[in-house]
DNA sequence: CGCAGCCTTGATCGTTCTCAACTAAGGTGG
DNA sequence: CCACCTTAGTTGAGAACGATCAAGGCTGCG
C-alpha cells in the first residue's frame, strides 16, 4: 500500500491510526491485469474502487465508426473509478496499458472506510479534485494549443505525475503508442509521429525502447507552455530541475 | 435553494431532517454577480463553494498570448468548486456569464454541514462524480468530433442540462456568443458562426434574440452523436422528446 | 447620430488528415 | 536459424477542415 500511502499523504498527513483502519481493512483484494485487459467496462455498473500499484491504465470513450478519445490515464498511486461511490453506470472503458497490479475495494466497503476516518475522506476529496484538476488541464491541452504543444505539454505531465508518485527515473517509462498518444490528444498517429520526429530533430527529447528521455526541460516546458500548478503538487515532490517558469501566470491570467 | 434541492435530489431523496440542518444553515449568504464578473479569479485561494441559484457562469484558463479555454459551464443548480474543500489555489477563472445569483459557503462551514449527515455528503459526491463525467465528455467533445458535432453535441448537452434543472421551455435560453462558444469548442469565432449558419439553413436549430431553438432533435441527436447517460440525469427528468438513440451503445462500445 | 460590439461572408492560407507505400522490430513455426 | 507474419513507425503527396485576414452589416446604447 506504500504508493497508495505516499500518494495520499501529499495532501495532508494521515494519522497513523486512521491509517492501520485503511490498510488493515479487509475487503481489499490485489488482482492482476494482463496488458491490453479491459477493467472496466461502459454500460457496466461501476461498484468497485481501483487503486493502481503497478503499471499504467489508460480511460477512454468510443464513439461511433470507431473513434476512440482517451481521457486519462492512471499511474501508480491513482485512485479511479471514484464515480463508483454514486453507483452510476460507467460510462466510459478502462483498460490496462500494461501489466497492472491494482487494489480492489467494493464501492460500500469503501464507503463504510470513509466514514469511519474523516482524514481518509479528506484524502480521497482531494484525490477527486485533483483528477478534474488534470481533466480540465487536458480540456485546455486539446482545445487550445498546437500539436506540437500538446505532445510536450502532456509529456511534462506524465514525467511529472509519474515522479510524484515516486519514480526516480530521467526518463519516462512510456510504452505508449502513437495510436495512444494520437488518442489523447486528438490527433492522428501519422501527425504525432511527424511532429515527435520534429521534437526529436529540435534535440528536446529522444527515445528508445518505448523510453522517451526529455533532453531540455526548459525549452519543452517553453514551447509546451507548462505549468505544473494544476497538478497540486506540493514542491517537495518535485524534482529541483523542475522549476516551472511561471509563463501563465502574468499576463496570461488577466481577464479578458 | 429550490433549486439545488432539486438538483441534489436527483441523485438520492434527502430526508427532509437533512434538509432542514442545511437550508437553515446560518453560513448560507446568497450573493448576486454582474454579467462579466469575475467571481474567481485563478491564484487565489479557494475558500468557498458556490451553488447557482440563477443565471450562468463559465470557468476558462487563459494559456500565452491570449488564448482561452472555457472548461465548462456552471448552470441552475450547479454547485462549484468544490475544489476549495481542499483549500487549494484557484487554477482557473469563474465568470458570470449572465447576472448570477448564488449561495456562497466558506468551505469549513461546508464541511461541517456535511459531516452532520451522510446524505448531503452523498449527494454532493454525486454532483462532483457528475462533473467529472461531462468534463470527459468535454474531452470527447473537441477531441474527436468534426466542428458541426461539437457545436450540436454542446447544444443538446446545455438543453438537458437546463432542462433537468427545471428549465420548462423548448427553447435554449443560449445568450452566448460565437466567441464563447468557440473558446468552450476549440474553435474560432469565424468557424462556429459558419457552421449554425449551416445548421439554421439545414433545418436543424434556428435562432432569435440570442434564444437557441432546437428544430429537429432527432436528426441534431444522430449527427451530434449524443447519449446523455454520461449525464447521470434520472429518466424521470428528461422530457419524452429526449428519448436518447443507443447510438453508442452498440457496435461503438467494443473494445478496439 | 455615432460608436462599439458582435455577427456574417468572402478569399486565401496552413495545420492536420487521409491515403499509401515502405521500413523496422518482434514473435512464431518449420 | 531463417522465413513469414504481424504490428508499429516513418515518410511522401495531396486533400480538407478549420484558421486567418479583411470588409461590411446589424443592433443596442450613450
Amino acid at each position: 500500500m506504500d504508493s497508495l500511502r505516499r500518494r495520499l499523504q501529499t495532501f495532508s498527513a494521515i494519522p497513523e491510526e486512521a491509517w492501520e483502519k485503511f490498510s488493515t481493512f479487509s475487503g481489499v483484494e490485489v488482482r492482476e491485469f494482463e496488458k491490453g485487459e479491459i477493467i472496466v467496462r461502459a454500460g457496466d455498473p461501476a461498484e468497485v474502487i481501483f487503486i493502481v500499484h503497478e503499471g499504467w491504465a489508460r480511460r477512454y470513450r468510443m464513439i461511433g465508426d470507431g473513434r476512440r478519445q482517451i481521457t486519462n490515464f492512471m499511474l501508480r498511486g491513482d485512485v479511479f473509478d471514484l464515480q463508483a461511490l454514486s453507483s452510476l453506470k460507467a460510462d466510459h472503458f478502462v483498460q490496462a496499458a500494461t501489466p497492472l497490479t491494482a487494489s480492489v475495494f467494493s464501492s460500500r466497503d469503501f464507503l463504510t472506510l470513509i466514514r469511519r476516518s474523516g482524514d481518509i475522506a479528506a484524502s480521497f476529496w482531494w484525490a477527486a479534485v485533483q483528477e478534474e484538476s488534470i481533466l480540465r488541464e487536458q480540456i485546455v491541452r486539446i482545445g487550445r494549443r498546437t500539436a506540437e504543444e500538446r505532445i510536450a505539454h502532456l509529456l511534462l505531465e506524465l514525467r511529472r505525475r509519474l515522479r510524484a508518485a515516486g519514480s526516480e527515473e530521467e526518463s519516462i517509462d512510456l510504452r505508449l503508442t502513437r495510436t495512444d498518444l494520437a488518442d489523447t490528444l486528438g490527433l492522428t498517429p501519422v501527425h504525432v509521429s511527424r511532429t515527435m520526429s520534429r521534437l526529436r530533430k529540435e534535440g528536446l527529447i529522444s527515445e528508445e525502447k518505448g523510453y522517451i528521455h526529455i533532453e531540455n526541460l526548459n525549452t519543452l516546458q517553453k514551447l509546451a507552455g507548462f505549468d505544473a500548478n494544476y497538478l497540486h503538487l506540493p514542491m517537495a515532490l518535485s524534482g529541483k530541475d523542475d522549476q516551472v517558469p511561471a509563463l501563465e501566470n502574468g499576463a496570461d491570467n488577466a481577464a479578458p
